[in-house]
DNA sequence: TAGGTGAACCTAACATGATTAGGAGAATCC
DNA sequence: GGATTCTCCTAATCATGTTAGGTTCACCTA
């Protein structure tokens, strides 16, 4: 049974239900702010109650959930493209391509960021499947630093802070605008200096 | 009637109150997170029932709104403090005990982070008084930048988002730690080289 | 000092939002 | 064709913020 043609179109159904809802959360998100998301509202979109909705998943933090791994698994994509798009001999370039990358990507959706750094609702923890991607970003990062000679675990912190403090500046500050991507590249340009290349 | 010894009585219990249901809010928040805070939670901490609480607040928002406005006080006394304590005539290490006096205050209190930055609820804005502490922070910072030669905005941006990026790794990555009390100092010091001196 | 006034608290009720219980109808399996 | 399962439904529950309306009591005033 499992594995039959069947069992497939139920699954397909399934898989299509469920990314319907998430797009359906996404909109909503975009709309109101991530944390003022409703199943009401999610329920409206996809043309069913909210009870309906626990079909799907088990609650509505699964459905931030879903929307968190997407995220995360989307900034992966995005950092993955910038690298096969080459990273360039030169370090101090290359840092700069990852960092913008990573910048661009947080920046250009709001809700998206939040949700990436969970600032949703109090009891809202991501899974370790969700949470994966969020990880392999991390060790992207790790290793792309390390290929331009930057080993040392407190050199990515900071390299990271740094990064994250202007994209939530970005956002906080000037949303929708360009203030801070001024002060990005600036920021890789102290970086590769402290670094010593 | 008004500014009679009656009236100041009558007033003194009002604040009295008012300051009463505000820690009692801090309480809760330390204990179970800033955005978990509910009014039963601070309606039993002080002895009464959650409607009552409308008589001192007009809404759950006006207590957030009273605690924004004491944790950014908080932040500019703190700040103030360090510079009375004199600040060093070495720019380089000046600006070493701003960044850390911010940092200090920001990463001792998660919960008071979290509501400085108004990462509380969807509908959470901090009234312009609450607000006002906040801007002289700001306004401090840039004045401690100008007396060592920093006044272009673009560097007070830089400058605030490196330390505030820094704060959000701290609580986010190792609360209660220090691993991003090291990256500061490194921080101040790229930053202190790029503005050169 | 008795009556009026307002402040501060109460209980009851309401609105919204997440969630659970339980059932109906259709698709799917044997 | 009948049993089973899946998916959706309605109804109900619980938590939380908020409003309505009443009671009590301190305090002012005549």
């Amino acid at each position: 049974m499992l594995g039959s043609p069947t069992h497939d179109r139920v699954a397909e159904r399934r898989k299509a239900a469920r990314r319907e809802i998430i797009d359906a959360a996404w909109e909503v998100a975009h709309q109101k702010g991530i944390a003022a998301v409703t199943l009401k509202d999610v329920a409206d979109r996809v043309g069913m109650r909210p009870p309906s909705l626990y079909s799907h998943f088990a609650s509505k933090n699964a459905i931030y959930d879903a929307m968190f791994g997407q995220a995360w698994q989307g900034c992966l994509d995005a950092l993955r493209a910038a690298a096969d798009r080459g990273l360039p001999d030169d370090p101090r370039v290359a840092m700069t391509v990852m960092g913008r990358a990573y910048f661009e990507y947080a920046v250009a959706d709001e809700a998206r960021n939040q949700l990436m750094n969970a600032r949703i609702s109090a009891d809202f923890q991501p899974s370790p499947e969700a949470y994966a991607p969020s990880l392999a970003v991390w060790e992207l990062s790790r290793t792309h630093l390390a290929m331009i000679g930057v080993t040392a675990e407190a050199d990515l912190d900071l390299y990271s802070a740094v990064v994250g403090g202007l994209v939530d500046a970005q956002l906080a500050n000037d949303p929708g605008g360009e203030r801070y991507a001024r002060q990005l590249e600036r920021a890789i340009g102290m970086l590769a200096d402290h670094f010593g290349f």
